[in-house]
DNA sequence: GTCTATAGGCCGATAGAC
DNA sequence: GTCTATCGGCCTATAGAC
């Protein structure tokens, strides 16, 4: 297999002009490709599952490499688009809202299992040849949103000098990234109270990254 | 592609006799394996860079499916022995062995990023499926070692009560996990300073765990 | 826009000589 | 143990009728 992503626009874009068939094409296809890899999914596989016929697949997008960029394209827009709404009114204060945005943010990726996971083969199975156009396209604006966050609060005193915005955003989506990779080996693991409930994992998470374990 | 691990012994076992030809296929096969997945790697592939007939494999590899399963076992005891040698002797204070686990653990993924990756890639994508299995024969014990040290520490009062020692076991191995994961995209990110020292990271995230941010 | 039929290639696996 | 040759199947993609 071989995929180049340069010849494309970007993860990013948004395609509204789209016949019935194709939708059906689009959402099928995510939901094989979130379940197997690009290998283990055949044309045949969805236009199956769509009822329509292989030939039709290929009028609609021009090639299984198309086909796939479009829907990781579609899934990277629609997880962007739902931690958008993440982002918590300004109002209440920094420490509320970076409580609100983590929790809020595991509800999300939990909520959106195949973007995530889609999302979280690219990352695993391309990141050296496509990490600077994951970084660039996905993951560096909401990332910068939750170091902004990070430093408003520090700003204002909720957050020691010394400890550097960037590192505990990334431990926070890390946190929550991790607990998705491994919800289905927790429930098997013995002696682990927090699985079954994302509720009380983010809210312990929180209190050990606020108070520190000494 | 379809395998079943229930008919094997388990990930882990000591496969010793093994004669040169098979031991050049089994490293290549992981080296090709931990590069791309299953479906992607085909026999051909192998055997063109052993430098051996496709045939040969099958005679001593049942099959394709055996052979990727003899790949994960060994790496599977490749990478539990190299986190058996992080375990830090019991003299030091527990806050130092804690410490020393949590920066040695991460040195051990990225200097085994094969074996890392290939277990990495088949929680993502057998995880509901095996994670019974792999939580038994891969990550219960070595987990179970941290949560003891963590206990341990606890019990001399250098970890607060109130703090859940698996909590804080998971947390440590999943920012390293994350670390590793990451590492790709994290080079393209702005405003990241503790990408390309590990050290560094190690350091700055217990510091964090530590003390907490507030 | 949708179909059937098929081209052309690579796959995993086997047969059988040495 | 190692090879060459090959089988049968599934793959992506295309041709061409409707």
């Amino acid at each position: 297999m071989k995929i180049n992503h340069v010849t494309q626009s970007g993860y990013l874009a948004g395609n509204t002009d789209m016949c019935e068939s194709a939708r059906s094409i689009l959402d099928t296809a995510e939901t094989l490709f979130s379940e197997k890899d690009f290998d283990a999914v055949s044309i045949n596989d969805i236009a199956g599952k769509v009822g329509v016929s292989k030939a039709n697949i290929f009028h609609h997008f021009q090639s299984k490499e198309k086909l796939y960029l479009a829907v990781l394209k579609n899934a990277c827009a629609r997880s962007a688009s739902a931690l958008d709404l993440v982002n918590p009114a300004p109002s209440g204060n920094p420490l509320k809202q970076m409580n609100e945005f983590f929790s809020g943010h595991l509800q999300v990726i939990l909520s959106e299992p195949q973007s995530t996971q889609l999302i979280q083969r690219e990352l695993l199975e391309n990141g050296e040849k496509r990490g600077k156009l994951l970084a660039e396209e996905v993951f560096t604006d909401t990332f910068s949103n939750v170091v902004n966050l990070v430093s408003q609060a520090q700003n204002q005193g909720m957050v020691r000098q010394g400890v550097d915005p960037s590192l505990l955003a990334f431990i926070m989506i890390g946190s929550n990234a991790f607990y998705f990779e491994t919800r289905d080996v927790l429930e098997h693991m013995p002696a682990v109270s927090f699985n079954k409930s994302p509720e009380k994992y983010s809210a312990a998470v929180f209190d050990l990254l606020i108070n520190g374990f000494k």
